[in-house]
DNA sequence: GCATTTTGTGAGCACCGCTCTCTCTTGAGA
DNA sequence: TCTCAAGAGAGAGCGGTGCTCACAAAATGC
């Protein structure tokens, strides 16, 4: 009985994915596995050299001296090139938001979530064109292929999981904002059931909210709407961020310019027109 | 003494902005002005049918009925097409803010600030690819030329109208947040000077903040971040709007679920852990 | 050892942005 | 009113692209 026709890049994928603990099938599929390496290997070069739209697999595959028509062995479009590249992206960005979640792991949750949020904004300073293709305009026609979810929420749940060990160890309050409308709620509340049955409903909605805010923030600075108005980017952004930890309820660290146990209160910028408003 | 050798561009240009106030130069400005609004409409229509990647000169030529080379003639290449898009599109997306601006004069100031948000919003979920074009990756290498940034702060410019009115007439509270970072401070400063010099600094701070994060919100739904995570987007929208314009300071309406002066005190979100943070 | 599968090649198609040369029309100045 | 430079359009063409296809070589499984 023959195996299925495209059985040997499961197992390839495999291999790729655990490394050697398979049987090692053979010369082919390891040649294979190399190619198809060194193909996004140099294709990933020219994206961060050039930009999505300069990618071209003609060049890529000059560069790699073979003829452009054998790299259609390896990927059957171009767009398949372009999501095998967004997938390392988001597993790249992915994997320093998780990094510094670890490297933080007995700080204070607002301090793990300014360290999860700096390290996905340093990746995305560093490497411009491959934060675009994953978090500017989606340049595949609309697709969002079922292998790019994964990835592309690795931040995001290190972000959930530093707001959900804080709720653990008491260290998250409510978070700021109003009652939620219905909707946002139901919303909200079937999120939490997927990934955080133990979070408050309000925290839920309040991390999304602060989630695509973060990516605002880094957008806007990779993409040049910073140009001209802010200089300061880092210390800028790390100030939103530390306002976003506020703003989903984390609590900052002692070490901060208040040391008052409920240290909100004193917040209020210095030298402006103080008012009435707690917040 | 002849004139300047692109003298009529201007000529051109003016005419198209200013309407027919100056003398009807002759047919053949007239024709030019003409043929480049069809082209840019043409080009509009695939850019919003098919996306910037795949709008391409020969098609819209094609379209028109004139060979491909005549359209160079208009417009030196197709990043100028584009860039002239990317100029309509900050017109447009500014324009319904504007306008909301305006339609909520003499509205609340959060309520000012939510309208503006919401058109801006609501003009990118009806037309995604051009606010791709403006908001998303940088297409044109690297240009963000001297044309592009008026239009393109029109939209900032209208929230910074909102908080600087709510400011005059005494509506406008302290930002939330720590006290800003030096050089956040020096940025925000340097800023108030060229847009807002009335504006304390820290509300500065926070509306660059909130502009960014606004878009953010705007990104993630329109590039699909939001997909199978919000479906809500609508009330998801407002609720963070709201949530912005009172991290910016701005004071509510009066008709808010709290009849307090005061309304922020009471607003913790009901049902989840009440803590000692005042937010 | 042989049949089958897989990999690589080169030609070729249709399309792209852009340039160049050519013709025709237009309109301003003598 | 006539002239002639300048503008506008057409068409061919260059080098590039993504992608397909028929074909040859190499590795694999029986």
């Amino acid at each position: 009985m023959a195996r299925a026709p495209l059985s040997f890049l499961f197992d390839a994928l495999e291999l790729w994915q655990n490394g050697p603990m398979s049987v090692i099938k053979g010369a082919r599929e390891r040649a294979r596995i190399e190619v198809t390496a060194a193909i996004k290997e140099e294709a990933r070069r020219q994206l961060a050299a050039e930009g999505a739209v300069r990618l071209s697999l003609r060049s890529v595959a000059r560069e790699l001296g073979m003829a452009s028509s054998a790299l259609y062995r390896y990927f059957p479009s171009r767009d398949d090139l372009l999501t095998a590249l967004i997938i390392d992206a988001y597993d790249a960005i992915g994997a320093v938001a998780e990094q510094a979640e670890a490297d933080t792991e007995h700080a204070a949750p607002a301090d793990r979530w300014i360290a999860v949020c700096r390290a996905a904004r340093d990746w995305a300073v560093r490497h411009p064109h491959e934060y675009a293709l994953i978090y500017g305009s989606p340049v595949p026609g609309y697709s969002a292929p079922q292998d790019t979810v994964t990835p592309a929420s690795r931040v995001a749940l290190a972000l959930v999981r530093v707001v959900r060990d804080a709720h653990r160890t008491g260290r998250l309050g409510p978070p700021q904002g109003r009652p939620l409308a219905a909707p946002v709620r139901a919303d909200a509340g079937r999120l939490a059931a997927e990934i955080a049955p133990d979070l408050p409903i309000a925290a839920i909605a309040a991390l999304v909210a602060a989630w695509a805010q973060v990516f605002g923030i880094v957008s806007f600075e990779v993409f040049g709407q910073f140009n001209r108005v802010v200089e300061a980017r880092g210390p800028f952004f790390d100030q939103s961020a530390a306002a976003l930890a506020a703003q989903v309820g984390l609590v900052p660290s002692a070490a901060a310019d208040t040391g008052s146990a409920t240290p909100r209160s004193a917040d209020a910028a210095p030298g402006d027109t103080p008012g009435p408003y707690c917040r």
